[in-house]
DNA sequence: TATTGTTATACTCTATAACTATA
DNA sequence: TATAGTTATAGAGTATAACAATA
């Protein structure tokens, strides 16, 4: 779920302070109705990999929000951002491009992920020994303590969203959606 | 993968035709080199359910994008634009909201889509019986030919992208997929 | 000549809030 | 007063092409 709660179409001379409920008269379509009755058929969808994926990858991510919301604004990350922490804690000193390759980005999106954490006083770039035209990356001191933190969130949004599943199954979803990666890269 | 192959800071007095290999000096990153020799540690992110789904589903989308660069381009529908026209089709006369619910998606995105396929002649808005504020959607003539071919080549895709798994593996890999996105949209 | 990081740019997807017409 | 569709707006995510510094 992207764009969640931000600025958007700022009501004439007021602008929202998120969490602070507003009385619209709109209300929400909370139950879903189906509006004409009947259930909704999903034909082939409900066959395809590629759907059932995107939906669950959606719901997870919302979860993942839904985890982080519990923290001060400043003090959330997002999935992204969180693998990137992530990659440069267990790998002290690898570069932008390195990381960019890791996580299946390209270098130029790396930028202004890196700026963002760099700024907020979560990572540093650092003169690279031996090649001066790149960073080498590491957390920095208060980022350290930091990211205890933001494990303990993901870990406990883990146990959450996989809680239906025991440990074996867990397992193999994982090799599954490795294997289904591989096959969808590969051919 | 959004954005593959489209206009971007379109070089000084030439735009590019898209297909159109120009020779840039540029070398692709085909091999993901390491630069810093050492394999990358993936730590924490080698166990996270959230981020094998994000891999996945990427490569699954980058794979149906390449499944579908077969057809001409304005004969190219995206996995979200599929899904509408599937559930239009096996849900004949479902109005907007409906079809926003069922997907997952909010009213007003479902606009600028609808439009595009309208326009692009495979379904059609017609007047719902009973409620004129209502759109009832139906795929147009040509539009339930050209879903045939769209079928087709979805199914081909997904094939593909599961060739390494046996039919029980698929059906579970869905089953749990699909218990994970319960979890996640519960708890 | 190739690579690292960067910038300018732009496209996709998706959302929120408000509006119009109907109900 | 509530709902269906729409519009204006916005932000996150990500990409391409080119450039400067360095290799």
């Amino acid at each position: 779920m992207p764009n969640q709660g931000k600025t958007k179409r700022v009501p004439p001379a007021m602008s929202k302070k998120q969490g602070q409920k507003q009385d619209t008269k709109r209300a929400k379509p909370q139950a879903a109705s189906k509006a004409n009755g009947a259930a909704v058929d999903y034909d082939l969808l409900q066959t395809l990999l590629g759907y059932a994926l995107r939906r669950s990858q959606l719901a997870v991510f919302q979860h993942f929000a839904q985890s982080m919301s519990a923290r001060a604004s400043d003090d959330r990350v997002s999935p992204g951002e969180f693998g990137v922490l992530v990659l440069v804690e267990a790998n002290p000193g690898i570069n932008q491009t390195s990381l960019a390759n890791a996580v299946g980005a390209d270098r130029s999106t790396m930028v202004p992920i890196i700026d963002r954490l760099e700024k907020r006083g979560l990572l540093e770039r650092q003169a690279m020994p031996g090649d001066r035209r790149a960073h080498a990356l590491r957390l920095a001191k208060s980022g350290k303590e930091r990211m205890q933190r933001f494990r303990a969130t993901v870990i406990e949004h883990e146990a959450k969203i996989g809680g239906d599943l025991s440990a074996a199954e867990r397992a193999v979803l994982l090799d599954l959606l490795r294997r289904l990666r591989r096959a969808s890269e590969t051919a």
